[in-house]
DNA sequence: ACCCTCAGAAGGAAGGTTTCTGCATGATCG
DNA sequence: CGATCATGCAGAAACCTTCCTTCTGAGGGT
């Protein structure tokens, strides 16, 4: 070849930073390249003295090698996404935040433990924010069936395993879920045995699944047992709707004595609206709702709440994912799903009817 | 030696689905590939037609720049990360908790703005994990003077902004930071006016500056005004350590009638102390707690609570941060000084204490 | 003495982009 | 009419690593 620009071999120009390069190690450590990338990542054939020399030649220049050039080179970026859906301009859901926060958190953990790091990335952004970034594969929030984002990852061969179950026909490699319908069989279930004779739904207007299999399973339950649905829906990602829904659902004619809210600021709404009409929790209306936010067991009084255990998804989500991009596990699109839990308090027990001035011999502090 | 076998088949999922590259569309545009790069990317002299043109092509072909490539290239990678501290091996702090999420929330959304992405990385994460993502630049929340990972980054000549102001000789490029001290002597002098006559503190026992900060601000007000300082200090990332310490603080001979919280979790704590001795809140004890948690405004009595204005913060570091990357702004270390909230509720509100049954002429709703 | 084997190390080709340089072409101007 | 210039586009280097292939001796078997 045209000899004209092979010139600047050893000589740094000095115009960047000076960071050392592999080309740097080789020649201080006076060994190939080639020798260099083996010693520091293991492989090839080489004696350990050979390794160790080229390490310490390493360590001493503070080499640390291109993240970008070994992306380039092995296809595989350690970077995974966390998809969230989003309405109107925050990345975050407002209802789901509580949850969304401690999925988020068991999600960062499980992919650093296997070397993976975590990118936040809303389905709604920039495309190029999508597409500036290499991400080995996605955690996608609640997927709706028309999201084009999602679909693009999946058409471009990149792993996709969701929370929740997809809608539609996404083809998500795999996807993480509770059982909703079985956790609302059993709220309902609680609050018939506490005494309750006519419940009622806080629901959403959306058509995602865990408002859709929420609502059906409530439905179905009241079929079966007999009792006319009472229920009012609502968008679910507008914070103020939610009020408006709780005391919408209280001031009707046939008023429930027992409320499940399937969002997170539904207990504090409805404990408002318990308020406005005069309704004691829980001696008037027993409340329970779906949150994960610890401050229920602060309010007055305390709401029992339905935990999906959010930490288990997020980490259950990660490591299918990742298994997925590391061709471990099954070949097979796999659904898991994981149990939900309900964490009873004051809100949802009826003490008993007769008297309200005596405290039924249990003392005020609970135990640790 | 060890390195039994590691073969990885190159083939874990098999289906690279032949992603087109630059040359493909340059091929079927029939230009070359210095043409498409520039017409793809706004620059170069091209008449709008061969713009078009490639882009058409592009587009048909489903063409997305690789990332990797790119960024290798360029030498951005369009990712900034996000740092915490961490105590254990949870990846955010507890007590911060809500303030964080907050904080994390506006930042993604600044980033997305100004097309840049974010990643999660605890500072205490596995090294390879901060070696193999490329950051054009990194927030860091609360960095501890002898934090390795930042010191590295700033050797490397990462930009790096801090949420809080750097302890030690930190060399950041910038920090955001609330003024802690005017905080807590706005609290005080609230607490006062409301007719607190012994101000107590429920404080931590780390040296982060916050904590420095705002203990010193009070032991200062203390000696201005004349009041012995009367206060607890804990450890702030030990959940139960709160509510010892906030029992210990009225369990005291002089014991305080306010108090002032540091953290998010005390509010609710010192009410459960306040509970077990048999003090009403605001009658015998007035509360204010810093906090983000909006269930504060759902307690019995509702907490009044000091914002920090995550939101504000997290945008702010974000802007300094990728101004820093992208060579705009000041080259100087910028320091910004973000104002904070007091959000007054009835803890912290003094009734007229002749008697308590009648209201003072006030309904009980808020106005809307 | 010769060939074969194998450890140890090096060479060099991708990998896909951006961008600097440079070559044509046709237009403008002195 | 020739020199200059703007325009439109192409070639190829550089970014830094990984990994497949090749080279070189040295030692051992026949």
């Amino acid at each position: 070849m045209t000899a004209a620009g092979n010139h600047q071999a050893s000589r740094p120009v000095g115009r960047r930073l000076e960071r050392a390069g592999i080309r740097d190690v080789a020649a201080a450590a006076g060994v190939s390249i080639t020798t260099v990338s083996d010693a520091l990542n293991g492989k090839g054939r080489l004696p350990d003295a050979t390794r160790r020399h080229v390490r310490e030649v390493a360590d001493r220049l503070g080499y640390r090698p291109s993240a970008a050039a070994r992306t380039l080179r092995t296809g595989r970026s350690g970077l995974i996404g966390l998809t969230v859906t989003t309405y109107g301009e925050e990345p975050f859901t407002f209802t789901e935040f509580a949850y969304f926060a401690e999925m988020a958190r068991a999600a960062t953990s499980a992919a650093l433990a296997r070397g993976y790091a975590l990118v936040i990335l809303p389905a709604s952004s920039r495309h190029d924010v999508w597409g500036n970034v290499a991400l080995d594969g996605t955690v996608v929030v609640d997927p709706s069936d028309q999201d084009p984002v999602v679909t693009e990852l999946v058409r471009q061969g990149v792993p996709v395993v969701s929370d929740g179950r997809p809608a539609g026909s996404l083809p998500v490699h795999a996807w993480v879920d509770n059982d909703h319908e079985e956790a609302v069989l059993g709220i309902l279930d609680h609050l018939a045995a506490a005494g309750a004779r006519r419940i009622g739904l806080l629901t959403g207007t959306s058509t995602d699944t865990y408002t859709r299999l929420s609502t059906t399973a409530y439905l179905e339950w009241c079929e079966r047992i007999g009792q006319e649905p009472v229920y009012e829906a609502y968008p679910a990602h507008d914070p103020c709707a939610g009020a408006v829904a709780a005391d919408r659902l209280l001031a009707r004619p046939d008023r429930p004595d027992a409320v499940y809210g399937l969002f997170d600021p539904n207990g504090t709404d409805l404990l408002a609206a318990a308020r406005r009409y005069g309704l004691r929790v829980p001696d008037d209306l027993l409340l329970v709702c779906c949150s994960e936010s610890t401050g229920y067991a602060a309010t007055e009084p305390p709401i029992t709440t339905l935990s999906l255990k959010p930490r288990r998804i997020g980490t259950a989500v990660v490591q299918l994912l990742i298994d997925a991009i590391e061709g471990v596990g099954p070949a097979h699109p796999v659904q898991q799903v994981m149990p939900t839990e309900l964490i009873i308090r004051t809100s949802s027990q009826r003490r008993p009817h007769r008297t309200t001035v005596s405290p039924p011999r249990t003392s005020a502090r609970g135990e640790g």
